[in-house]
RNA sequence: GCCCCCAUCGUCUAGUGGCCUAGGACAUAGCCCUCUCAAGGCUAAGACAGGGGUCCGAAUCCCCUUGGGGGUACCA
């Protein structure tokens, strides 16, 4: 739905997240939402930090985020680090705003002091609940001169700021996703938009930093949608245009209908889909040497597909289908596609669970895609971190890569193939591989053997020539190539299973591969 | 309690009164391919929460019930 104000000014949508540390597959969502829509008309999105009641160090709570947000090409036109035309950006340092807002409030008598102390408050909402009767504050407490003030306060009451929502009449407005939405005044409390120590809470805030930031589009969770009413009373009180709103449906729990929370980790183990990449993406850290705080390290928090080398283009295209989608065929979209065809009209109403299964298949999906060179790129700083040597390793990699083929579904899993670099006679055999396919096959030594001879001369030692060389030589001998394929294979790797046994041979190479068969037969009697 | 929002395969969804014996994707199962493991190909199983209406005709509109979620905070 268009409307006149769409074409009148630039759109402006904005995202306010808490410096808390991480960044909630939940928040990504909303924020890509907005982030979209706001690219899709040409205008401009704002990241502000809503740190109202953060601890002190603001910066470093927040480093995460912000790189979280780069990481997946999200990024702000205005806001933190980038400053802007409305700064600041920061509603620890819109005090005198707020304040300003509250006393306008004030003085056209849309807010009043309030004196109450919680346990009368307490009292008067259960009086009522008792009662089964809609509960209203008394207003008993309430101060509308300074005289007023003066007496309560001399009772050593402490006062704050609370709006005297109208008991009447109903709000009405309009919503992108969920159409005509109509609440009665009535049942809006006068809610609280100071504290006593003189801060101001959320819903005041919320209204003039959006109104300071020029915002037309109010693009958020599900659960602000009650919150409407009372900040469009704000906003009319203080004479402020009313953006457009979009209440989205927020991202449930893996299998559940549950809002997706950051606390409850324990729970989403349990289910196996979640607990399978959770562990995958483990392994991986586990390899690196990273802190794996369970908090901020598991599929919830952004920072873990990242950690673990997922492409940020899987997480996007996963996280837009989240809650909306194009048609019944488009899944896969580029950038500038999403952009294009992204629409608040096609945002599901209902809560859509977050499926790591689901975000695992469009990783794969745009890992087959990478061409050879960039998959590598990818790969080796992990390969650093995990202490390879990189300098001559180089162009092994590559070979191992282009072997690997679609194994890697993330960049992390090039770790799965460092047995490449380890030291010949340092390498780990599975025993049970070993013993089954070496050990006990009589067959086997004898046949590795002649297959050592045979590879001693071959030249060119690569792939093709090899698998060439090799099935003519069985096929000579009148003998299956499964006869040789497991011990070949346990002997260079040490495992049972692995990339193409001639692209092993050709990656290892002659000197390698020689010496590799000779330490396996080598430690058949041990 | 009161108010508001929501409801299609296990999951994400298409569907805006006839194109629906409900389409796609992920996951699942089977088969094929194959030097292991992957990948790939083919096939299968799988949903309109329930009940009432309205209408010639309802997944689509209305009502009720049920279930889920949110708000009702000096949280955001």
């Amino acid at each position: 739905m268009q409307t006149t104000q769409d074409f009148l000014m630039t759109v402006r949508t904005r995202f306010a997240p808490s410096p808390t540390g991480y960044l909630h597959i939940g928040g990504v969502r909303t924020a890509l939402f907005n982030w979209l829509f706001a690219r899709k008309h040409g205008g401009q999105f704002i990241l502000r930090i809503d740190d109202t009641d953060a601890g002190r160090n603001i910066e470093a709570a927040l480093a995460p985020i912000l790189h979280g947000f780069k990481w997946l090409g999200i990024d702000w036109d205005e806001g933190a680090e980038v400053g802007g035309p409305y700064a600041p950006y920061y509603q620890s340092q819109r005090l005198e705003r707020y304040q300003a807002a509250v006393k306008a409030l004030l003085d056209k008598g849309l807010a009043y002091w309030d004196y109450s102390t919680e346990v009368e408050r307490k009292a008067e909402r259960e009086a009522a609940d008792k009662e089964k009767r809609p509960h209203h504050y008394s207003r008993r407490w309430l101060a509308e001169t300074a005289a007023d003030r003066a007496k309560f306060e001399a009772e050593g009451r402490q006062g704050s700021v609370r709006l005297k929502m109208p008991r009447e009449g109903t709000c009405e407005f309009n919503d992108h996703i969920r159409g005509p939405m109509k609440v009665a005044w009535a049942q809006e409390q006068d809610h609280f938009i100071t504290r006593t120590d003189g801060s101001c809470l959320y819903n005041l805030a919320n209204v003039v930093d959006d109104f300071d930031m020029k915002i037309t589009h109010v693009i958020r969770a599900e659960e602000h949608l009650s919150n409407t009413p009372r900040q469009i009373f704000i906003a009319q009180g203080l004479g402020y245009p009313l953006p457009e709103y979009a209440h989205l449906p927020f991202v449930a729990e893996p299998g559940s209908k549950r809002k997706l929370s950051k606390r409850e980790l324990e729970k989403y183990l349990k289910n196996a889909d979640f607990k399978k990449v959770n562990e995958h993406g483990r392994a991986i850290a586990e390899k690196l040497g990273l802190e794996m705080k369970p908090e901020t390290f598991n599929p919830v928090i952004v920072d873990f597909y990242e950690q673990v080398g997922y492409l940020p283009q899987a997480v996007v295209n996963y996280l837009l289908l989240l809650g909306w989608a194009y048609d019944d065929k488009k899944e896969w979209f580029t950038r500038q596609e999403m952009i294009d065809l992204f629409s608040l009209e096609k945002v599901n109403k209902a809560a859509a669970s977050f499926d790591v299964k689901k975000l695992f298949a469009f990783q794969e999906h745009y890992m087959q895609e990478l061409p050879l060179e960039e998959k590598v790129r990818r790969v080796l700083p992990f390969l650093e971190k995990a202490g390879v040597p990189s300098g001559q390793a180089a162009g092994t990699v590559a070979a191992i890569v282009r072997a690997a083929g679609d194994r890697i579904k993330v960049a992390g899993d090039i770790l799965d193939y460092c047995d490449f670099f380890t030291p010949d006679d340092r390498l780990k055999y599975d025993e049970k591989a070993f013993d089954k396919s070496i050990r006990n096959d009589a067959n086997a030594l004898p046949l590795l053997k002649r297959v050592a001879d045979l590879l001693a001369k071959a030249e060119p030692f690569e792939t093709a020539a090899l698998e060439k060389l090799l099935h003519d030589f069985l096929q000579a001998e009148g003998l299956k190539f499964n006869r040789l394929h497991a011990p070949l294979r346990v002997a260079l790797t040490g495992k049972a299973v692995g990339f193409g046994l001639f692209d092993t041979l050709a990656i290892l190479g002659k000197e390698r591969s020689l010496t590799r068969i000779e330490l396996a037969a080598g430690r058949v009697n041990v």
